[in-house]
DNA sequence: GCACATTACTACCAATTGGTAGAATCTTTG
DNA sequence: CAAAGATTCTACCAATTGGTAGTAATGTGC
């Protein structure tokens, strides 16, 4: 496992202000100076981890944009990936990870790319509602309530068990296509 | 405003760590030991913080199970009040806060009332499908689902807007109600 | 006006934190 | 092999952190 993998799993694991660059360089069995050889300050660590998750998460993006499905079959491929990506090590250091943490020039670049993300899915949504896949709904606010239910997950969602992650997507978007009224 | 009311919109503003007990007590005008007299120590301040949610949302939900209404009228009566309490500077502190910020000890007070609330959500929904007011899906999805998405909402939501609180609340919860499948 | 608890302050501390200087390796390339 | 770059080490530091000792002010009941 590379070192910024490591550097993710404690980030996710112990939470990034309990992790100490002193242990974290403990747990690396390296020494501290190789960490700052490798980024410039803890801050940066934590962004390049988040980088990480990022790309992946600009990938899955344009994969689901450029398939020709429905809006709401968009949603659905989208979120699948999504959920996948946040349960794992550097997707857990995006949600588990204190927002307020980041340094100003990095919680910029983090607040750009969340607001791509949203306006993408937004605008999924708004061409299922056109293609007749999705109905009637506030756009806003049923983005809003996707990434929170989906940014829920990795809070309680440990790899490992009999559920995997996209099996907890599936249904999530179940619940949020149907609804869970009376049937 | 009384001091923890201050204490809990600094953290909630700024993020507890993002907080160092000296800035703490010079934004409320009051030297450190006043501090440390009404708590002993920083963990504590937050965790009265918390506390004051907590009972907040006891009282929604004791409120709410005592109501004679359908298992789904429950739901919604609940979350618009959760909505409400965790948009509130007590309520942004149990969920804005960083999770392993905690000392072991409240770290399992704060596990035992979420796991209590959590249940009696679950609860509700069993009710409401027996009574017919919720449809077929899996409670504890379904539950994990609610919150996330409520959680989510303090992350955004700046009150003083056009849209209240309990405004994003009713869009939520008609989203999770009647899906945003094809209607 | 006096005893008493409550509430608040100034001044200080030990420990930890993020971060660095500078030397030592190890790797690659001529 | 020798020079150069990449990588890692030991040892150290300034600053901040959470927390405390001891004391002064403030209110309250008698």
């Amino acid at each position: 496992m590379e070192m910024l993998h490591k550097v993710a799993l404690v980030f996710a694991e112990d939470g990034y202000h309990q992790t100490s660059v002193n242990s974290l360089a403990a747990r690396l069995n390296v020494s501290k100076p190789v960490l700052y050889y490798y980024a410039k300050n803890k801050d940066d660590l934590l962004f390049q981890c988040g980088q990480v998750a990022r790309e992946e998460l600009r990938e899955a993006m344009e994969d689901t944009a450029t398939t020709k499905i429905s809006g709401m079959g968009k949603v659905r491929r989208f979120f699948r990936k999504y959920a996948e990506i946040m349960c794992g090590d550097f997707g857990r250091c995006l949600v588990l990870v204190d927002r307020n943490a980041l340094s100003p020039e990095t919680a910029e670049h983090d607040r750009y790319h969340r607001r791509r993300i949203e306006d993408a899915v937004r605008d999924m949504i708004i061409e299922g509602q056109a293609d007749g896949s999705i109905g009637p709904c506030d756009p806003l606010m049923a983005t809003k309530a996707l990434f929170g239910a989906f940014n829920g997950i990795p809070m309680w969602f440990k790899s490992g068990r009999k559920l995997g992650a996209t099996d907890v997507a599936e249904a999530y978007l179940d619940i949020f296509a149907t609804g869970m009224g009376r049937g």
